[in-house]
DNA sequence: CCATCCACGTTTTTT
DNA sequence: ACGTGGATGG
């Protein structure tokens, strides 16, 4: 079983008691000996597989272990607890919350709900958005929970700092809400957790003596929370084993403390460390470029990766114009390697710094058919149709949740105004009551006049569905629902645009739902909307399809591909102008680790990619090579630098560059004959610019002018509308002006009049029915 | 109550 | 460049 490793790998995995830290560079077979050590633990030690737990952050990273695990424990491998942070609290608190005074059957919050949340407290509290921006408010709450801060713990710790004094209450008035919807937001679930086990130590005691042995993967990118977590199982037994690499912490933006693992030899004293560095996944050449920008960094454990790979082959380095040669390039590339056999689609990746990135590429795949799928920006379960179809099966299946009543109530538009919404709100907080029981009730609540009967309806429908729920599938429900409440039609009604995507979106969503029934055929609605609130997109990857990945640098994390692409490596891209501009060496730092991981993603071929001009946010920029190329011996990188360094430099010549053959022909053609396939459910990008440029006949110039002239014609005569320009007019509300101007808009005119009282106001005819003086 | 227009911020990364 | 949310008028 432990044939084929190295001296390191087998330490680390027949460790068996103790705390253990395992120093794992990228590509060292980190996953293999957490695997072997739990195969070992059992087959040698005689561990019962009922008492290990292994954690991971994502829910791919569980189930990459999970396969891996299966395949060598064999009997009993089910009954380990392989699972993300966040899934294994949920799946304690469901037990136990009640300890702690919250319903088990509460609901998670995400960031969207947590903003709708929040802009309710702003409300209430009469805060200003411009003054203190939702974000920022939520952003430190959720600092505060990361270190396990509650409402009054954070309020005693900033009780001198005025400033925080605003933010002290939202907590406050955010956490009531939460707990007044039976929600819990994503901190929450490891706050609570924590909180529980501090409650109730019988409860705790009983998980410790569960889990006599436990491994955290990617310790480095835990928080305080988590770590306090993770300890607090751990303490009776101290069988930990945590699996990290200081040199991939990239989320300290989200709380991550990379102190836990610089640290973790003095919290436990009589640690255990092992490093490994033989890498098993690049080769040499990629792991000179990585290791020569990674060693820029101060503070680490320090590490150098190695290989016994005999292959290589050089790092490449491309510079190019602006963003769309960028994708060009890089898409002409992985169309010839397809073409002449060197690689398949699946074995591509191209990683950037920001998700807005991707759209060039997006733009140009889609235009010469090449596949690919885009992992991240809006996830799947936040888009608008997916989140309100959600809502109301959320309703349907415990309608205390007031955020989801509130969102669908009027959705599709049934004539329910916010006034309505407003005064059954005002009801149920005044009888300490949800905003659905006040719906049930809507003929009680004073003041609502005709709305009320819409009220019942909806409630009607509701309850109709809940009873549906008894008899037959959530399949039947939501496509019940989806007819009855017209909710395609309002779709089709509302932007004809994106209609059919979304329509697409929401067929996604039927089939996810009916896969789950079929992979899940005794859990409930309750069990599916849990399941749904923890997934990401990178969950939908399937390593078997055919084509080229996109992402961002940390989705990217943890896995790895025969050829990559970094691109957009300029300053104020990567590192980005927020970290350039903090001065923070620090934030730089975290940079250069994330160029480190972005790196080490490749494992045959590393294309790095820089263009000299780029839009960003509708503007043009020119920036330098980016910090980290620079860091690269030049030795180590084929292809020409820039010769800036750290400023435009204008007379550039430019003869490295690559063909640009998009000024005359923007998408040059496609002799591939790819087999056209959209794999993302992103939105699809805007029509390429040859599309877009649909050169206007002379014909239709003509016609299209004719229909303009007449307009003016028509308005020059002052016939239908009984008025013309210079004319006196009357106005129902701001009395008598004189007409300046009369416009033909594209389904009414424009008048501009300036009213003797009011002055200038430009309105719809139709609309202003005005009247000759 | 709804449709429309305009101003504004957003974009560094996400379980 | 793009989407969202507030203001406005009917």
């Amino acid at each position: 079983m432990l044939e084929g490793m190295n001296d390191r790998q087998y330490e680390a995995a027949t460790h068996k008691e103790g705390p253990l830290l395992i120093i794992a560079g990228a590509g060292s077979g980190k996953t293999r000996v957490l695997t072997h050590r739990i195969a070992y633990l059992i087959e040698e030690h005689k561990v019962n597989p009922f008492n290990i737990m292994a954690i991971t952050f994502t829910n791919k990273a569980a189930a990459e272990m999970r396969e891996r695990i299966d395949k060598i424990v064999g009997f009993g491998s089910e009954s380990i607890w392989v699972m993300t942070f966040h899934s294994t609290c949920v799946r304690i608190l469901r037990r136990h919350i009640d300890n702690i005074g919250y319903d088990n059957s509460f609901t998670i919050y995400d960031t969207d709900d947590q903003k709708s949340v929040m802009k309710a407290v702003f409300k209430k509290l009469n805060i200003d958005p411009k003054q203190l921006k939702e974000s920022t408010v939520l952003k430190e709450i959720s600092r505060a929970k990361d270190e396990l801060l509650g409402p009054d713990d954070y309020a005693s710790t900033y009780a001198a700092d005025y400033s925080k004094r605003r933010i002290v209450e939202c907590y406050r008035e955010y956490q009531e809400t939460l707990r007044r919807n039976n929600a819990l937001d994503f901190d929450d679930l490891i706050r609570f957790t924590v909180a529980l086990f501090r409650a109730c130590p019988e409860i705790l005691e009983n998980y410790q003596d569960r889990f006599k042995y436990i491994m955290v993967d990617e310790y480095q990118d835990t928080n305080t929370a988590q770590f306090t977590f993770v300890k607090m199982l751990a303490d009776k037994y101290r069988n930990i084993c945590v699996v990290g690499d200081d040199d991939q912490s990239i989320y300290k933006f989200r709380g991550a403390n990379i102190q836990n693992i610089l640290n973790f030899e003095k919290v436990y004293r009589d640690t255990k460390v092992v490093k490994l560095e033989q890498n098993y996944r690049s080769t040499q050449s990629i792991l000179n470029v990585a290791n020569a920008v990674i060693a820029n960094n101060t503070g680490r454990k320090g590490k150098k990766l190695w290989t016994a790979r005999e292959d290589d082959e050089p790092v490449y380095f491309r510079a190019f114009e602006n963003a769309r040669e960028e994708a060009i390039e890089i898409g002409s590339e992985i169309a010839s390697y397809k073409r002449r056999g060197i690689a398949d689609f699946k074995d591509i990746a191209i990683l950037y710094r920001t998700n807005a990135q991707s759209r060039e590429f997006e733009e140009y795949f889609v235009h010469e058919n090449i596949p690919y799928q885009l992992v991240g920006g809006v996830n799947f379960y936040a888009r608008k149709e997916i989140k309100d179809l959600l809502a109301y099966l959320k309703t349907v299946d415990n309608a205390r949740d007031d955020l989801q009543v509130k969102r669908i109530i009027n959705v599709p538009k049934r004539g329910i105004g916010l006034t309505t919404v407003t005064k059954i709100s005002d009801f149920a907080d005044n009888n300490d009551m949800s905003f659905y029981a006040a719906c049930k009730i809507a003929d009680e609540i004073p003041g609502l006049g005709k709305a009320s009967a819409k009220i019942n309806s909806f409630v009607e429908m509701i309850e109709t569905y809940k009873n549906a729920l008894q008899e037959t599938t959530i399949l039947d429900v939501i496509k019940q629902l989806i007819e009855d409440t017209g909710y395609i039609e309002e779709i089709r009604a509302e932007d004809g645009e994106r209609a059919d995507e979304r329509e697409e979106n929401i067929g996604e969503l039927l089939s996810k739902i009916k896969s789950y029934e079929d992979e899940h055929p005794e859990n409930t609605l309750s069990d599916f909307l849990e399941e749904v609130a923890l997934v990401s997109d990178l969950d939908s990857v399937d390593e078997n399809d055919s084509r080229v990945l996109l992402m961002t640098i940390h989705s990217a994390k943890g896995l790895e591909y025969p050829i990559c692409y970094v691109s957009g490596m300029e300053e104020g891209i990567f590192p980005s102008y927020m970290t350039i501009n903090s001065g923070n060496d620090d934030d730089i730092e975290e940079e250069r680790r994330l160029a480190y991981v972005a790196f080490t993603r490749a494992m045959n071929r590393l294309t790095i990619t820089y263009a000299k001009a780029r839009m960003i946010r509708g503007e043009t920029q020119y920036n330098p090579v980016s910090r980290f190329v620079r860091e690269i011996p030049t030795e180590y990188l084929k292809g020409e630098l820039p010769r800036n360094k750290f400023r435009i430099d204008e007379d550039y010549d430019d003869n490295s560059s690559p063909r640009s053959f998009f000024k005359e022909n923007p998408f040059g053609g496609n002799d591939d004959g790819f087999i056209p396939r959209k794999y993302s459910f992103q939105s699809k990008p805007v029509a390429s610019p040859v599309v877009k440029k649909h050169e206007m006949t002379q014909a239709e110039a003509k016609a299209k002018l004719d229909t303009m002239t007449k307009g003016i014609q028509k308005i020059s005569d002052s016939n239908e509308l009984g008025y013309g320009v210079g004319d006196r007019v009357r106005h129902i509300k701001f009395g008598v002006g004189t007409v300046l101007e009369l416009k033909e808009g594209p389904r009414d005119y424009q008048v501009t009049v300036d009213f003797d009282d009011f002055g200038k106001k430009i309105m719809y005819a139709n609309f202003a029915k005005l009247k000759k003086e």
